[in-house]
DNA sequence: GATCTCTCTGCAAACCTTTGCACTGAAGTA
DNA sequence: TACTTCAGTGCAAAGGTTTGCAGAGAGATC
C-alpha cells in the first residue's frame, strides 16, 4: 500500500535510481525528467522511506535528546529549542526521560544509538568515564558538564554566581548561604567553587547547605536552617529550590526579601510569577538546545560514522572536534533581593555600589558567547 | 564497524537466521544454540538494527507525539508519562513542537508517518477533516478532541467546569465570568457548554470573554475586562491564564480572593506556588499520556498496517477500534477562591451548602476513570 | 568521418534483518 | 523395517533506497 520509490518509477517511465537521484543528487538529472518524476511524485504522494535510506547512508537524520526530567520546568526550553533546530535542518528528535537515574541514561544511550546520527545529554547523572565510553558508540554532544575531549556546551554559571554574590555584597549583605545542588552536578560544583570565591573577594562569609535535590521540595526543607545560619542573603542551586525556599520561609514568618534576600538560577518562567518576583541567573537554555544541536550535526558532518560506496564498508578514523562552548548568564534583578544590615557601609577594598540593576537581553539567535575551542 | 547479526553468526558457527532467531523466536531454537549465540552477541556488544528490523516486518517501534507548545506546562508531565509508558513497551518517541501552527501540525505527521507506528495528536489545532485524512495516512490517537470514528482520549474538563461553578455558587457568587481559551480549543467549547449551564443551573449569571490566548499574557490582559464586568468569580479556560488574571488583579488593586475569586484548570505543578494558591480543576494528564499510548499501540496490535511474509505484502482491511475514553477531573481548593456576596444566603432550588473541599486524590496507575467505549 | 567529451540514465550490488520453505536427522509408531 | 512426526537449522528472497560503474547518445573538435 504505501507508495515507493518503484511506483514513481513506473508512473514517470524512468529507472528507479533516476528517482532516487531527483531527490537525493537533482543535479545529476536532467530538468525536464526531474520535473516530470517530481509531478509523478506529488500526484502519488510518495516519501522516501527514511529508514531504507539510513540502511545504506548510514545516516538516520535523527537525534536523541537525553533529559533528566522532562517535568523540570529548565528542560522544556532547550527541548523545544533543541527540536525546531534540528528539524530546520531535516532531523527530528528522540526525547527520552531518565528519570534522574544514570542507569536508565546509559541503557537508553545503548538503545538509541543505533537509531540516531547522536545524541545529545542533557546535565547527566552517570560517571564521566561511561560517558567516554559511550561516546565510543555513538557522537555524543554534552550539556551541562565538561568532558575533557568530548564537545560540551555549557553555561557560565560561575560568571553568574559571581554577578549574584557581587549584586548581593552590594546591597549591604556579609552573612551568606548557598544552597548546593545535587552531588555529582557539575553545574552544583561550579557555582560553588565561583560563589565561594566571590564571596572571599567581598569579604563576606559563605555558609554552605547542602547537597540538596534540585527541587522545591528541596529548598523548602533547607528553609530552617537558613534561618538558624542566620544569613541575610541566599544564592540557591535553581529557580525550584529557590521557590521552595522563598515557601517555607513564608512558612517560618520570615519576610523576603526585608530579611532574607533569595536569588536564583535558571530564569524559568516562573520565577516571573513568585512573590516576590524572585531574582535570578538567567541560564541561556534555549540557545544550549540550539548550540548543542548545530555542534553534534557539524560534528556529524565533519566526520561522518561511515562513508559506504556500492558496497564496501570504509571505516573512518575515531578523529573528531571537541570543542567546548560556554555561554553567558546574566542576572536579572526582581524583587526578592534587597539591601541588607551593611548597606551604605563603605566595603573593604570596594567601591560601595553594586553592579546597577541590568535588565536582561534576551540571547537571541545561537549565540556563542565566549567560544573556546579546542580541536583535538 | 558496527556489529551485525552476521559477525554473530560467524562467532558462534550457525547461520545468520539462527541468530535472528533468537531474538526474535527463541522458543524456535536450541537452547544450547541460543546462550552460545546470546554470549557471542554480548560478547561482541550485538544490538538488532531497527531500521533493517523495520524495513522487513513494516513496524518501526516508534511513534510519535505532536505537542502544541513543549513549553506550555500543561504538557510535559504528559509528554513524560508518554514516554515512559512507550519505552515500557519497548518503543521509543519522537516529540515534535507545532508552535500551535496547524500547518505544522500536518507537515509533522506527513514527516513521521514512515518513521513511525502511529501519532498522538496533542491538542491539535488543524481542522476536524484534516485530522480524518491524515488518519489513514497513520493510525492516530487524538488527545483533547473528540472525532467521531477516531480514538480519543478526552478529559472531562465538562464535569470539572461544573464543580467549579457549583463550588464558586455555593460560595454565594452570583456573577461570575468565564475566561475562555483559543478559538477552535475543543476544551474550551466543553468548558463554555458546561459552565452556563451550571450557571444557569445555580441561578448564576456567567459573561463569557473571549476568545484569548492559552498563556499567562492572555489572561493578564483580561484583568481591566474582569473588574468592569463586576463579576465576583472567575473561571479561567487554563491555569496560565488563571495566573496571568492573579497578576493582572494584583496589579489593578483587586484583592484575591476577598474580592475575586478565581479558578484555573490543569493543576499545572504552578498553581500550587502562587499566592494565593490556586484553586483549580485537576486534569489528569499523565494519565492521558498513558493512556494514549495504550490504544495506540492496543491498535496497532489489532490491526497491523501490513503482514508481511517472504516477501507477499498483504494489505490490510481499514477496520480498526474508535474507542473514546474520557478521564476524570477533580477540583483542588485552594486559596484563590473565597466566599462571595450571597454568601450564607439560601439560593433558589438548592441546598445551601456547595461540594465539600475534597482534596486531589492522585489518580495513579493507568487510570480510565469513565471509560466510554465505542466499537465502530 | 573518426575521436573525444560530456550529460544523462540504467544496472546491480549492498545495507541488515525477517521469514516461508525445504532439508536433516532423530525419535516415535505400526 | 518402513513409515511418520517433529525439532532444529539453513537457504534465499524480500523490504526501499543509494551509488559506483558502464553505456548511450549528442555535440564538439580535428
Amino acid at each position: 500500500m504505501p507508495v515507493t520509490i518503484r511506483d514513481v518509477a513506473r508512473a514517470s517511465g524512468v529507472h528507479i535510481s533516476t528517482v532516487s537521484r531527483t531527490f537525493s543528487a537533482p543535479h545529476l538529472v536532467n530538468p525536464e525528467t526531474r520535473v516530470r518524476v517530481l509531478a509523478c511524485a506529488e500526484d502519488l504522494g510518495y516519501r522516501p522511506n527514511r529508514a531504507a535510506r539510513a540502511l545504506i547512508t548510514g545516516r538516520t537524520h535523527n537525534i536523541g535528546l537525553i533529559i533528566a526530567d522532562i517535568a523540570n520546568p529548565f528542560f522544556p526550553p532547550l527541548i523545544k529549542a533543541a527540536e525546531s533546530q534540528a528539524r530546520h535542518r531535516d532531523y527530528h528528535v528522540f526525547v527520552a526521560d531518565t528519570n534522574e537515574d544514570a542507569a536508565a541514561e546509559e541503557e537508553l544511550v545503548h538503545a538509541l544509538a543505533k537509531q540516531v546520527d547522536g545524541v545529545l545529554l542533557c546535565s547527566p547523572r552517570m560517571s564521566n568515564s561511561l560517558i567516554e565510553q559511550l561516546s565510543r558508540e555513538v557522537p555524543l554532544v554534552v550539556v551541562n558538564r565538561q568532558l575533557a575531549g568530548l564537545p560540551c556546551v555549557l553555561m557560565d554559571v560561575g560568571q553568574g554566581a559571581r554577578s549574584a554574590i557581587e549584586h548581593l555584597a552590594g546591597l549591604g549583605h556579609r552573612e551568606m548561604a548557598l544552597l548546593g545542588g545535587p552531588r555529582g552536578s557539575w553545574t552544583s560544583r561550579e557555582l560553588r567553587r565561583a560563589a565561594s570565591a566571590a564571596a572571599r573577594a567581598a569579604g563576606a562569609e559563605l555558609t554552605v547547605l547542602g547537597p540538596n535535590p534540585p527541587t522545591e521540595t528541596g529548598g523548602l526543607a533547607q528553609a530552617e536552617q537558613v534561618r538558624r545560619a542566620g544569613v541575610t542573603a541566599v544564592l540557591a542551586y535553581n529557580d525550584l529550590m529557590a521557590i521552595g525556599l522563598l515557601e517555607g520561609l513564608d512558612a517560618l514568618g520570615v519576610r523576603v526579601p526585608q530579611e532574607v534576600s533569595v536569588v536564583g538560577v535558571d530564569d524559568i518562567s516562573l520565577s516571573r510569577l513568585t512573590r516576590p518576583k524572585l531574582t535570578t541567573v538567567a541560564t541561556p537554555t534555549a540557545a544550549a538546545g540550539r548550540t548543542a544541536v548545530d555542534m553534534l550535526l557539524q560534528q556529524d558532518t565533519d566526520f561522518p560514522r561511515t562513508a559506504r560506496g556500492g558496497g564496501a564498508t570504509v571505516a573512518v578514523g575515531v578523529r573528531r572536534t571537541t570543542a567546548q562552548v560556554m555561554l553567558q548568564t546574566e542576572l536579572v534583578i526582581r524583587d526578592s533581593t534587597a539591601p541588607g544590615p551593611y548597606a551604605g557601609r563603605e566595603r573593604p577594598g570596594t567601591a560601595a555600589a553594586g553592579p546597577g540593576p541590568h535588565r536582561r537581553a534576551d540571547p537571541g539567535n545561537p549565540v556563542v558567547a565566549a567560544g573556546d575551542v579546542v580541536a583535538s
